[in-house]
DNA sequence: AAGTGTCGCAACCGCACCACC
DNA sequence: TGGTGGTGCGGTTGCGACACT
């Protein structure tokens, strides 16, 4: 596979674009739409190839495009999108309106990248740094050592979903070898399992059938329980209250809230400060689902919305182009 | 004031996928 | 079934602005 025909031929501009040029596309975008972007080009007067115009327009021009400083919010909602989906800028992009991928790609690895490493965390899986690593890390920021795709730390990152299926293969309590395979290989990454998982899911958010599932196949089995409570490899977790302390959010109650939190035993600075601010447990929201607060409703939402949301987006993909 | 380094953003490049012929 | 064109995505580069020496 070469290159675009329409970036072959002569004449074409590249860089930057001109006022005059923006005017043009969008003027044409407006009155006709977007037929074939290599056709834009030219029926535009733009000197141009399709694919930059689809570019510029997606990245700039688009009329529902939020401009601006990333809130606090979407900050978190990047992180939490990127420990489960990695570099899938488009996929997080989609998660949030008028945000694009490049735009987001951009935060990531200009601001967010470094804050997770001040806050002792390896942005590419997600997981705690030693100080040593950390040191290193900050050393290297901009070094291909931090381009590195994170599927091998997401193949043993602590963000495993499941559901009531794996917990029923288990003996005395136990998981067979079985269902561990299976637990420990359907994590979220895994599209299927996603949509396993979505067909549980009410798409507005927080659904009683899971607290139920919850109930039955887990509360009974306080090992388990307390299993989720030691092991920061099963139920949910997110460092993204992070961006909260940053901007000087964090509330007392999140505070109290996350401090009774399981990992309370090291010493080390960044392990605590990452304990007390930083984790949101699925087992714990769940058990407590009545004392929710709207801020960790929101992140439950915001974890539950993006399985509904990828099968969309799936369905759209899957469907034909226009 | 001039040179150098750093950072953030916009845009490009190459690849993969899909639809169509 | 293979070739071709269109589109989308993630990684990378280039450049301007700013900070520092």
């Amino acid at each position: 596979m070469g290159r675009h025909s329409c970036c072959v031929k002569q004449k074409l501009r590249k860089g930057l674009w001109s006022p005059e040029e923006d005017e043009k596309l969008s003027n044409y975008i407006t009155k006709f739409g977007v037929g074939s972007w290599s056709s834009v080009p030219k029926l535009a007067g733009l000197q141009r190839c399709g694919k930059s115009c689809r570019l510029r327009w997606i990245n700039y021009l688009r009329p529902d495009l939020k401009r601006g400083m990333f809130s606090p919010d979407e900050e978190d909602r990047i992180i939490s999108l990127h420990q489960v989906l990695g570099n899938r800028w488009a996929q997080i992009a989609a998660q949030l309106p008028g945000r694009t991928d490049n735009e987001i790609k951009n935060f990531w690895n200009s601001s967010l990248k470094k804050k997770l490493i001040k806050q002792g965390i390896d942005p590419n899986t997600h997981k705690l740094l030693s100080e040593d690593q950390v040191k290193d890390e900050e050393n290297c920021t901009n070094k291909t050592s931090m381009l590195q795709i994170p599927s091998a730390g997401l193949m043993d990152q602590p963000f495993h979903l499941t559901n009531s299926r794996s917990f029923n293969s288990e003996v005395n309590g136990q998981l067979t070898e079985a269902s561990k395979d299976e637990f420990v290989s359907k994590q979220v990454f895994d599209l299927l399992y996603i949509h396993e998982f979505q067909a549980n899911v009410n798409p507005n958010g927080y659904n009683s059938e899971i607290l139920a599932q919850y109930q039955q196949n887990m509360r009974p089995n306080d090992h388990r329980q307390s299993e989720f409570n030691r092991n920061p490899n099963y139920g949910f977790c997110s460092e993204t209250s992070i961006t909260k302390l940053e901007h000087g959010q964090i509330t007392e109650t999140d505070f109290a809230s996350s401090s009774t939190s399981r990992m309370s035993s090291s010493n080390s600075s960044n392990v605590r400060r990452y304990q007390n601010t930083a984790e949101i447990q699925m087992p714990r929201m769940l058990e407590n689902s009545e004392d929710l607060t709207w801020e960790v409703e929101n992140k439950i939402e915001s974890l539950f919305q993006y399985p509904y949301i990828s099968i969309k987006n799936e369905e759209l993909k899957s469907s034909p182009r226009q």
